[in-house]
DNA sequence: AATCGTTTTGACAATCATTCTCGATAACGT
DNA sequence: ACGTTATCGAGAATGATTGTCAAAACGATT
């Protein structure tokens, strides 16, 4: 049976106070920061159900995992802006129709897809084309 | 100056005569089998040469990079049978579309995008509807 | 073909994220 | 409150990838 502890509602809880995609390590660091003892083992392993249980997006990057609290029960991509970080949640009824047709089109059952998007964000954008202004 | 090392034509070729995504771990296990004497930093280091120069497509799975060579010049995406590895090319020029409009939509410059569908293959959509038959 | 400056290699150590182990702890049904 | 048993935490273990650095290979030039 699954319990409900402090600790995976502390991980929630600092998901949703995130914004913006983050990793295991610096939501650990974060809890430390603000005082928890939670384990970092435990942020693992709560990261992966809030994951499972749909509560939770994720993504790799360079090689981590990152994770993002989500609006449950919609599916749907990311906007990221590869150097802030800002993230937008996007609507992709069309890809998804396109991915099932693909697959379907090949043979292939049991369709999931990985779409995201990558960019510079407005004021990143603004930032890179006039550095002074930083 | 970028140099012509037998190792690197030795990467480029074992690469292409794989199908489907591969590790480099495993191509360098491969390498080895076959009597080369490569090392698998090297192996790691042509992986990451022919990913940048875009000869070869590279994917995330399980925490572990699979690199697969490619189809030179053209932007494409992937289709992937998550149980055998096959994978397709597929073009998506309609969700290259969406992807630049959704971006400028919110601001975003310099869109780039990641776009794989994985699913399971004929093949393997039948062993698994029938598991005696394998 | 021999030489030289530079790049690349390979063995191994180092790193880093993530998972495993296991005794201790705490949730939940009774 | 009690006993089960899932969960926790600390640190070890794992496994992929990268860094280090002396030795070897490349390619332009004699």
């Amino acid at each position: 049976m699954k319990r409900n502890t402090w600790q995976r509602e502390a991980v929630r809880t600092a998901l949703s106070e995130n914004e913006n995609f983050v990793s295991a390590q610096a939501l650990h660091g974060a809890l430390k920061q603000s005082g928890s003892s939670i384990g970092l083992a435990t942020v693992y392993r709560a990261l992966a159900d809030l994951a499972d249980e749909g509560e939770a997006d994720s993504l790799q990057q360079e090689g981590e995992a990152l994770y993002r609290a989500c609006t449950p029960g919609s599916h749907h991509h990311h906007l990221i802006c590869r150097n802030c970080g800002l993230t937008v949640e996007i609507e992709a009824t069309a890809v998804e129709d396109w991915a099932r047709q693909v697959a379907a089109q090949h043979g292939f059952t049991r369709a999931e897809h990985v779409v995201d998007v990558f960019g510079l964000c407005e004021a990143c954008s603004r930032l890179q084309a006039d550095p002074s202004s930083s």
